[in-house]
DNA sequence: CTCCCGATAT
DNA sequence: ATATCAGGAG
């Protein structure tokens, strides 16, 4: 058996292990429509997704229905709204102006492309990645945030540090109708266990498949 | 590579 | 006190 096949097989094993641990794996942000994930995405950057449903949820519902009523409140309003995020001032203008390129170009609704998502500012892979298997219904997509990179390093799964590069690593490990569920179980067991800092090596189920022998002491 | 730049857990 | 939170742009 080669190398990769071993790789793969591996990859296959903690899969299995993880759907059984979180069998409802999903987004943790709340939205109801594309556009509101779109914002939602962005102000999630190095924030908790639970901080972001706390401050826009009442406000996709009473205030922030479309891009147009984005515009019609203005930067500085929308600014103070989102100021318990984290950076702010640029997520702002971020979501701004891609409320602008939306009415713009797209007739007010979000795009679902993937070089369509890339080119809107302030969206990058991860967020277009999230776009599109949240709303969209893609399932070959591999979402890298900082969960996904720390958890698939620590498995060995990869040994590339570029967020693109272990997109790449893991498209070849994961079969494309399981990367988007895959993409969210490593998330959660990120989240739950394998955690940035004290990760809880006692009570996870890849205990026995995981290289990292220093996390366990 | 740096900057952005708030809240929370440890 | 400090590392980290579902990153992206310049």
């Amino acid at each position: 058996m080669s190398e990769n096949d071993k790789l793969k097989k591996r990859a296959a094993e903690i899969l299995k292990r993880l759907e059984k641990e979180y069998p409802a794996a999903k987004c943790h942000l709340e939205f109801r429509n594309p556009f509101e994930l779109l914002v939602s995405t962005i102000l999630s950057a190095q924030c908790t997704d639970a901080r972001v449903n706390m401050i826009m949820t009442p406000l996709y519902e009473n205030k922030y229905k479309s891009p147009d009523d984005i515009l019609a409140d203005g930067l500085e309003n929308f600014r103070e709204n989102i100021k318990s995020c984290n950076f702010f001032n640029n997520k702002a203008k971020s979501v701004l102006a891609i409320c602008n390129i939306l009415k713009k170009d797209y007739n007010g609704k979000v795009p679902d492309s993937l070089e369509e998502l890339t080119k809107l500012p302030g969206i990058g892979r991860k967020s277009a990645n999230v776009i599109l298997g949240n709303c969209f219904g893609k399932k070959d997509v591999i979402i890298v945030d900082t969960h996904f990179k720390r958890v698939t390093g620590r498995l060995g799964l990869t040994d590339n540090d570029e967020p693109e590069k272990i997109e790449a690593d893991l498209k070849k490990l994961i079969p494309p109708a399981k990367q988007y569920v895959f993409s969210h179980v490593i998330g959660d067991h990120g989240r739950y266990v394998c955690g940035a800092r004290k990760p809880k090596c006692g009570v996870c189920v890849l205990n026995d498949v995981c290289p990292s022998d220093s996390l366990k002491k």
